[in-house]
DNA sequence: AATGAATGAGTTTTCATTCAT
DNA sequence: GATGAATGAAAACTCATTCAT
């Protein structure tokens, strides 16, 4: 008994330093990129020694792999609950485009980390993460899917490739969270941006027999 | 002359060995990624010496600049020739997603090097490469506005804002090349990607009063 | 308490090894010189791995500045000692001189090193480490010109550019220096020299009304 | 005949282009020193390409030798002109110190290099130029203690041991030069610097009975 | 005589990882 | 659980030198 709360106790602080290293490892990401995020870089943002890290995680990849689980779960529960919310096929898909890019406006670091990650990361057979084709089992893409299928059986969508179309709405979204820059005023703000691709897609996807 | 003869020769050579390294450039990002990209691999690649690299480039970031121009003038002439060969507004348009995606078929490589550069490289600064705004200025964007602006002007075009719908056109193309893999078959060829998102661009963009 | 005792072992280890890694430096510089002084010949002497210098100290330029404060230190100590122990200036002038010279006599290896070092290193600037006037400010040339003001202010010694009589001393000493070589039977052994090079000076600097 | 004079010619530009050579690696020394003194830091400033000095040169320890014979040849000359013009042992000694601390300050770049070439450079069997006793059979130092010895035998110096004084003298003059530095006003400015030093020497060299 | 092209050896430095404590 | 110490491997880059032309 005792023995068990001691353990409890101790993967509980375990798993405090996983988060705490994890959440080192985002604003080191952020701040200076993959490349450049050596151990060290990420240690000293966590106030531990790199040898820490080694020890909480099995490899640097490991460590890279629970950093984007835990970035792709934030974005996922965010995009999710706003999605979920609405009742209509057209409302969900409003929600699912403005909400994906409010996540960007709201966390701004965890989207550039989890660009980072994507776009640098390889497999040990030097596959890149942006290639793995998994990304089709995200809840947030099912989801999206989900919901164009939905519309196209209410008869609210017209008939279209629903997997090109959510390739088109995520490229898109996709799109201006690469060319956010907190130092630029950028040409189109995040609203405007939300407005008008709900718009342009609304007009390409809905039914106007 | 036979001194200029001899200049030419010469300058010939050194041109031929810095595209010949440039290319080799090409076919190690595609094949191991930015991060992975050392001078020693692309020297593999190329069968010469690293120290050969340094000779004919000052730095590994001038490899890369020069890498990262070869390829965009690569698809860019690839592009709006293609483009620029059509006359109304909407067969550019059409000509413009379908040369942009060929583009990929023809040379996923170039296309996966490409991606390797933008998305992985820094300044001096570090700032991502893919944030530099200079986007803005890139012959191919600059086509594609200009094409909106024009279809808008001789109302075959509805009105929108031309920087979002040019942002989600590219992100659209962008979502294929990033999912693109040889290795498996994809769910979507892309010949059909291409016709789709044609299709629904037309939908959303062209006016049907 | 533990803990203070575990942090003052660890920081006592780190130092032993940073005292190891100078020693190490300093055999190196008198062996093959500052030019071939390459981490490696230095790691090399000292049984460790090349990282582990650069572990404990920031730079190669680091690590030399560490290396010739130390030869200065222990040159320093040793002459002043000795200097310091007499009573009249002369005898302090007698001391400071034999002094010197028996310094290289003991401490040959540790005299080669701080040559090399103060002959061939440089600032990021350029600027040779033996043009860079601190050399005023060293404790053993103040105390030189100390001992000089001294003997003229209580009139043993005859007016005279201090400045420029310290140099002197302190190249004819520092000629000998250079010169001396284990391996050559010098055609004047150290004692003779600094017997000689002390009367010299005192005949010049002593007054004889 | 005419081949010979072919060959004169020839060797006439080559000769040339040694000295161009020489010259550049001068200024190279005095401007970066030793240590930053590549070959292709030289062959800029001869703008010529490093090729060329490999072929006139044996290795980069010839080129230090034969600039090292020309910095020698050049301050020997200039010296030897001066002391050998004065008629009285005690009048040879003056212009024998003062022409040495003037040619630094004609010739600061010669000097400059000089050192840096004897200071830095060793044998292949890792001897540094400055501890060669060949320094014993140099043109310079044979005459200033020929001068000493001649003043001893016309009773017209003390009785000294020639060797010390002789150092003793090479030191007090090399000390200045190694403090030399064009870009800080110098405590003590050369001419004030060489009449002290013709002093000092004067005072515990001349005989006073 | 002169050069551009090329390279092997060697430079300093950083990195992820291991291990004793 | 945590750290300082340590290292082998690899990185980018420079250098003196050679060689075909």
């Amino acid at each position: 008994m005792s023995n068990n709360k001691a353990e409890e106790k101790q993967s509980f602080i375990a798993e405090a330093r996983r988060t705490q290293i994890v959440d080192a490892a985002i604003t080191t990401l952020d701040e200076i990129g993959y490349v450049n995020a050596s151990l060290a870089q990420i240690a000293k943002r966590a106030g531990i020694s790199t040898a820490l890290i080694s020890y909480h995680f099995k490899d640097k990849n490991d460590l890279m792999d629970h950093t984007l689980m835990a970035l792709l779960a934030s974005s996922t529960s965010y995009v999710l609950a706003r999605t979920k919310a609405e009742n209509t096929v057209r409302e969900k898909l409003h929600a699912y485009i403005s909400a994906s890019l409010a996540y960007q406006g709201t966390h701004a670091k965890h989207n550039a980390a989890l660009l980072e990650i994507v776009f640098n990361a390889r497999t040990p057979e030097n596959i890149p993460y942006y290639k793995l084709s998994d990304d089709e089992e995200e809840p947030v893409m099912l989801e999206l899917k989900q919901i164009l299928h939905d519309g196209q059986n209410k008869g609210e969508f017209r008939q279209f490739n629903v997997d090109v179309m959510a390739s088109a709405i995520t490229g898109a979204i996709g799109e201006y969270m690469l060319l956010a820059n907190p130092n630029i005023t950028a040409k189109v703000d995040l609203e405007s941006y939300s407005e008008e691709l709900v718009k342009i897609f609304d007009k390409t996807i809905v039914n106007d027999d």
